[in-house]
DNA sequence: GCCAACGTTGGC
DNA sequence: GCCAACGTTGGC
C-alpha cells in the first residue's frame, strides 16, 4: 500500500464537499500535469491512503484522509467541449490525462497547518514543505505518514 | 495582489 | 534540441 497528497482548493472542492457526496465518493479529475499524471496513472492504487490538502485558502493544510476506491481510468472531462479540462488533443482510444476515484475516510477536527508541517523535524521529503513545489499528487513515505497523521488526529 | 518557482510553447 | 517568452501555481 502506498500513500499520497492529493491538493484541491476547497472553495471548489474541499475535504465536506467528498464527505457529502454520495457514497461520499468522487472521482479526481482535472490533473493537467505529466508528473503528477503518471503517479496517477501508473502508481495510485486502490486500497492507497490520501491525505486532502487544502491550498489557495485561509486555512492551508491538511485536511482529511481519503482511501482510494478504483484505480485509474481516462479522466473524462479531457473529451468535453465544454468543460474547462477540454483537451483537442486527446481522444477516447488515446487518451492523455486520467483520474482515480477516492472515497471520504476521515476529517480532522483542526486543519494540520502548513506551517506546523514546515516546523516539524521528522518532515523532511513531503513535497509541500519543499521549496518551489507545485504538484498536485505527490508520494508520502510511510513514516512522514504515520508520523502526519497522529499529528494531524491531536 | 505580489511574485518566486516552476511548466509549457513555439520559433529557430 | 535550445531557450526566451509566456502561463500557472500557490504561499504569503
Amino acid at each position: 500500500m502506498a500513500y499520497w497528497l492529493f491538493k484541491s482548493e476547497p472553495d471548489t472542492f474541499g475535504i465536506d464537499h467528498l464527505r457529502l457526496r454520495p457514497q461520499q465518493t468522487e472521482h479526481w479529475d482535472g490533473v493537467r500535469n505529466y508528473q503528477a499524471r503518471n503517479f496517477l496513472r501508473d502508481e495510485v492504487k486502490q486500497g492507497d491512503l490520501v491525505f486532502i490538502y487544502h491550498s489557495s485558502c485561509k486555512d492551508v493544510g491538511i485536511a482529511g484522509l481519503a482511501e482510494v476506491s478504483r484505480a485509474a481510468y481516462p479522466d473524462h472531462s479531457q473529451f468535453d467541449p465544454e468543460s474547462k479540462y477540454f483537451d483537442p488533443k486527446a481522444s477516447p482510444d488515446n487518451p492523455r490525462w486520467f483520474m482515480v476515484d477516492v472515497t471520504f475516510r476521515e476529517k480532522f477536527k483542526r486543519v494540520l497547518p502548513l506551517s506546523i508541517i514546515k516546523a516539524m523535524p521528522q518532515i523532511t521529503e513531503l513535497g509541500v514543505v519543499k521549496k518551489g513545489h507545485r504538484l498536485s499528487i505527490m508520494p508520502v513515505t510511510e513514516a512522514e505518514f504515520e508520523i502526519l497523521l497522529y499529528k494531524a488526529r491531536g
